[in-house]
DNA sequence: AGCACGCCGACT
DNA sequence: GTCGGCGTGCTC
């Protein structure tokens, strides 16, 4: 009698045993699909073993029902890289496998051949520089920059079936069809590469040399090359015959990135993973990654997931970037699944970086992972100059000091672009009462609501709800009531105000909501001469800004004094990442910094001795304290309708007799202790090891499974938590 | 998570 | 009398 193991998409800590018809019994292996009867549902399964014995009483034994699949959907690879991702994270296994499988396996489609429609110039079409429609001169010169490219990617980017038919009735490009049969070394071209400095050379010469697993942290400076590292690391990975993996930051993921990879490599498939692709393409990439049709993915965090048939490189570009952790289900970490995956497969992974996390750069420097350094910057750019602008006694305007007006002035009228950045978007984070005091506070969560000034809207960042901001007060009548606070929209209609003639843009998530808005607001800040940039976030990472001569950063104080013990780890990269965005095209750029604390020893050490200095320092502070890396943090976080229930909850989980090695701190109220009329709270649970922490956590996650209070709220685990909300 | 089983209140 | 409320408990 022969049974399989199976794990089906159930929040529940356990897999379940099946029967297997006798038909199926030689073809059924570990990682193939099977639909069972499962509580009177029908489900879907993933196989992770076959057995002769069950620990469950074999007459209550249910049968399959049909085996999916000929071949496994999870070599086994992928299979222990889940595995070991549904237990370092507390997620059940089965749950966990799902996440992992493109929709449409998951639906139980079969996953048959399927071949890439690509679009590329003719001879004609490489040597157009002028035409008649702009819309298919744009396209015309994608495809120049780009070379051959999927259709579906021409297609996401905005291209008309129009100007793609046009074009190919004057025969200025042309489509043809690839089948997924095995990508091959002997089609390999690799264009001209870049003269390496003697940084980049030793770097380069470190990972080219290396048989095995082994992480390298890349820890380059903005404009120190990193990206050509990568490019002639991954040539020597392509012309062994091995395909490689690129993780990129969910912002990172721009045209002009994956642009200088097809150049790069003009005859190398080279895919895309990202949130935005249909289902069918999703499973066509997936599928050419399995097939080893495809020789390079460069994908967003869950690209991680992808199953190769030679895998021989992986690559974490920003590895410091939040993005790469996911929030919620599965709270994993890419760049740690990383390691693991390079680890398994024997392979060597590159995280690059110019402002390394702090846990990264820990293991460099105790020397797990191998440092590489790229201090010099390429061309001719020279370091930036800091200047920090005290707002003590100082006068402002929308959050703007009279001293950084000035500068922003000098910097127009040279016709340099300034970059504004305050991460706050809406007009002002609340409206106030001048007579009795009275915010306009959210009625559902416990912080206030985000005055728009556009939209004329009071608006919730937390849970979205909107309505119109009042004429009166609602407690006392009172009709003066006034913005409190600045954002971005506030920032934006004061330097209108100021530079009439100048043009603006403002980019945050309410002026790029619509699909294809950022990419136009990036065209157009291309055009040279004067101009303003105002943002949030989204401004600092990745974006080229060749003409930005001034970064100005408005707020800095919020991230220096903060309950969250990686406050000033993630303002000291901000403040190194958006300072990078200036002085790229020769000329040193300025920053301004504007604080109130200007003799702080962290923006001292900061501007003085730039990231690399700061973050060794800053290790040597978390080793005092014990924070991470130098301890093991999760977090179990619990949230209902009733306070008192979920502290009740969170006070049953701690221990009555102390555990060696394990802290519980709690249970605390959630930085946000409400949101959407949810009261959240959390234990902290600090371990002085990893492994300390996993034997308490599966004790944990096996008493939470048993107990009453647990079914009553909704509450997760999370480990290595980096947003402590 | 679903879904069934189960034991108490207002309906044709 | 029965339809349906959601509390409890199980899923190979």
């Amino acid at each position: 009698m022969k049974i399989v193991e199976v794990a089906i998409k159930v929040p529940l800590n356990r897999t379940f045993d099946y029967l297997v018809p006798e038909a199926l019994c030689t073809t059924i292996c570990s990682g193939m699909r099977v639909e069972v009867n499962f509580a009177n549902q029908k489900k879907i399964g993933i196989v992770l073993g076959v057995k002769d014995h069950s620990d469950f009483a074999i007459e209550k034994l249910k049968p399959i029902t049909t085996l999916l699949d000929t071949t496994p959907v999870f070599q086994n690879d992928i299979l222990n890289l889940l595995k070991f991702a549904s237990q370092y994270y507390c997620f059940p296994l089965g749950e966990t496998l799902q996440l992992a499988l493109p929709t449409l396996l998951r639906q139980g489609k079969s996953p048959d051949k399927t071949s890439v429609v690509y679009l590329d110039l003719t001879r004609d079409g490489q040597a157009i520089t002028t035409l008649r429609g702009a819309k298919q001169l744009a396209l015309v010169k994608q495809l120049q920059a780009s070379g051959k490219t999927p259709l579906t990617e021409i297609k996401a980017l905005g291209f008309a079936s129009a100007t793609i038919k046009a074009l190919l009735k004057q025969q200025l490009i042309h489509e043809f069809v690839e089948h997924d049969n095995c990508w091959q070394t002997a089609e390999l071209t690799i264009n001209k590469a870049l003269k390496l400095n003697p940084e980049q050379a030793i770097a380069c010469a470190a990972i080219k040399q290396n048989k095995g697993y082994q992480t390298y942290l890349l820890e380059g400076i903005t404009g120190s090359g990193k990206t050509e590292v990568y490019l002639q690391a991954l040539a020597d990975v392509l012309a062994k015959g091995k395909q490689a993996l690129v993780l990129v930051p969910e912002i990172g993921l721009t045209p002009q990135t994956v642009n200088r990879f097809r150049r790069r490599f003009p005859n190398t498939p080279i895919m895309l993973w990202h949130s935005a692709l249909t289902d069918s393409e999703r499973l066509q990439t997936w599928r050419y990654c399995e097939q080893g049709s495809c020789a390079i993915v460069i994908g967003t965090r869950s690209a991680i997931f992808t199953p190769f048939a030679q895998l021989g490189m992986i690559i974490v570009d920003e590895e410091h970037d939040s993005s790469f952790k996911q929030q919620d289900s599965l709270r994993y970490h890419a760049r740690d699944l990383a390691v693991y995956r390079a680890h398994q497969a024997k392979i060597p992974l590159i995280l690059g970086t110019a402002t390394p996390a702090l846990e990264t750069l820990h293991k460099a420097l105790n020397g797990k992972y191998q440092l590489l350094t790229l201090n010099q910057r390429a061309q001719t750019a020279t370091n930036n100059q800091y200047c920090l602008i005290d707002m003590r006694g100082q006068q402002e305007q929308a959050g703007i000091a009279q001293a950084s007006l000035a500068v922003i002035k000098q910097h127009l009228a040279k016709q340099k672009q300034v970059m504004i950045f305050l991460n706050r978007r809406g007009f002002s984070p609340t409206l106030i009462c001048h007579e009795c005091g009275w915010l306009s506070n959210c009625k559902r969560c416990s912080t206030s609501a985000t005055y728009h000034k556009g939209i004329r809207s009071l608006i919730c960042h937390h849970c979205g709800e909107h309505e119109r901001p009042p004429m009166q007060c609602p407690d006392c009548g009172s009709t003066q009531i006034f913005p409190a606070g600045k954002g971005t929209e506030q920032v934006e209609d004061f330097l209108t105000e100021q530079f009439t003639d100048i043009p603006i843009n403002r980019i945050d998530r309410d002026t790029t909501r619509r699909k294809g808005s950022l990419e136009e607001a990036l065209e157009e800040i291309n055009t040279p001469g004067a101009r303003i940039l105002i943002g949030t976030q989204m401004l600092a990472k990745g974006h080229h800004f060749p003409d930005v001569s001034l970064v100005v950063i408005l707020d800095v104080d919020s991230g220096l004094y903060s309950f969250d013990f990686r406050a000033t780890e993630h303002l000291a990269q901000l403040i190194t990442q958006v300072s990078g965005r200036a002085g790229r095209s020769g000329e040193a750029g300025v920053v301004l910094l504007q604080t109130h604390f200007p003799e702080h020893p962290l923006l001292q050490d900061l501007i003085n001795n730039g990231y690399q200095d700061f973050a060794r320092f800053a290790l040597t502070e978390r080793q005092l304290t014990s924070f991470p890396p130098f301890s093991q943090l999760a977090l179990i976080r619990a949230q209902a309708h009733d306070a008192k229930l979920v502290q009740a909850f969170l006070n049953d989980l701690i221990p009555k007799t102390p555990i060696a090695g394990i802290e519980l701190l709690g249970p605390l109220p959630a930085p946000l202790e409400k949101i959407a009329g949810q009261y959240r709270y959390q234990l902290h649970l600090q371990a002085q090891n990893r492994s300390q922490l996993h034997q308490y956590l599966v004790q944990l996650v096996e008493y939470l499974n048993s107990s009453k209070l647990a079914a009553k709220v909704r509450w997760h685990i999370d480990v290595d938590p980096i947003d402590m909300n």
